[in-house]
DNA sequence: TCGGCCACCATTGTATACGCTCTTTGTGCA
DNA sequence: TGCACAAAGAGCGTATACAATGGTGGCCGA
């Protein structure tokens, strides 16, 4: 209604752009990857509502591409698709993050031993590359950014261990960690401490696996100790929330 | 297939063919499972094209249902959404079989401690319930059938081991698992014993975690086993399909 | 004043129309 | 006879239009 024309040629803000009619779902990936990383960022906080027409409108797309987009968020569990209300960020249950970190413990773990034998020398360089940002962003209190870092990080990591499916599950993990960092961390207290990561390359480049596993074992474990996970009285839940927020 | 064109457009402009008034995405629900059964049960084989026009036919809803229900499939790796091609049943690389199997080495038999401890005696029937029936698939040679219930077998069990995320994700292995049986199984050799359905049942009920582990992990190696993993020419393999099928 | 009811509106769900790209097939030339 | 190019056709990608549903706000009655 309100669009006029399709300015999302040259917008400011946005950086994903769309150019118009894109063969394929070449300009729905970036889409995706656009709103993929605002959630992992936080810029889209669990519980924001997506509408379909102010996204196509941002994006300076159709609906039926935005409805594209949001599905595949949905099933990567990054959105919630509610019938007729449309989507929202989700907002992981207790129950939801439990089982996402003993996942995480569970499968990347094991995969640190595949990772120790493959790892090649442009691997180490790419994943210190990859560290050095994250402390930077950290030391720049960029937490947004540490935070996507930590997660591709950890993607990146289970890719290097060779079992594509795997990986791309590790994948979705991580995502989901970032939202239920931004549901139950504590502020100022980040996930993943950059010196772990650090620490881990360390274990790989020197080809112990065991090390290696047992170090994600405790860094992880470290992150969900830092979590606050409990059940919010949820009786007046929104009250609570917009009282305790504006942080 | 013989017995396709149930209820063919009864109207035009019907509404009544999916139920009634499917709000959200119920009867698009029921389209994806009965998809996804086809090709889980080898009604639809790998390489099997599916075109929109044709499902939306079949199942009486416009092309837009099918869409969704196709990327779905394709976001589980059922189906391969190839750009201006098409969707088509997917058919599993040599890889991608080895990296389906190790995630559910890896996967399943670290889940077997937790099913061991928390299945239940309705949990037990049940199971035992699903194996009795794929006996009874095999014995009347209905292969198809003993594939599909072997693949909610093990999904059953992921989910009783009450990790939801771990769950979805053997189901689906267990799907793949599928696809991976009817390009590289050979016939005659079903995938899974039925008599190793039962002795894990046996291990789980008995409350020994590492029997049930051990010996999954026993079952899977031997299903992968059972496979002829190499690379096929591919040349010409529709016509060569064509001229095999039974009729 | 509070609770229930009704109407309007906002938003999503579905269908259809149109354009584009790829495939296929036919024909001409080397 | 084999290959290359072109035209026709089929099928997918995207946008738009219409319909249905749930929420919101106001109104009326108790």
């Amino acid at each position: 209604m309100s669009d006029s024309r399709q300015t999302a040629k040259t917008t400011s803000s946005g950086r994903g752009q769309v150019s118009g009619s894109g063969p394929g779902d070449n300009g729905l990936d970036a889409i995706y990857r656009s709103i993929s990383e605002a959630i992992i960022e936080h810029r889209l906080k669990p519980g924001a509502r997506l509408r379909e027409d102010a996204l196509a409108d941002v994006f300076g797309v159709s609906r039926t591409g935005i409805r594209k987009v949001l599905q595949r968020l949905a099933l990567e569990q990054l959105v919630t698709l509610t019938p007729r209300r449309g989507a929202s960020v989700t907002r992981p249950s207790v129950d939801e993050a439990r089982d996402v970190f003993e996942a995480r413990l569970l499968v990347e773990c094991a995969m640190m031993d595949a990772a120790a034998k493959r790892i090649t020398e442009e691997d180490i360089q790419e994943l210190q590359e990859m560290a050095k940002q994250e402390r930077e962003a950290l030391r720049n209190r960029e937490q947004r950014i540490a935070i996507k870092l930590s997660a591709i990080f950890h993607a990146r990591l289970a890719e290097i261990s060779g079992n594509r499916t795997l990986a791309g599950f590790v994948g979705q993990l991580a995502s989901r960690s970032s939202l239920i960092l931004a549901v139950y961390g504590n502020a100022g207290h980040l996930g993943c401490e950059s010196h772990d990561h650090d620490n881990l390359i360390d274990f790989l480049a020197a080809g112990d696996g065991a090390k290696a596993s047992d170090f994600m074992e405790r860094h992880l474990k470290s992150i969900e100790a830092s979590l606050s996970i409990f059940e919010e009285p949820e009786e007046t839940p929104d009250l609570w929330d917009i009282f305790a927020v504006d942080a």
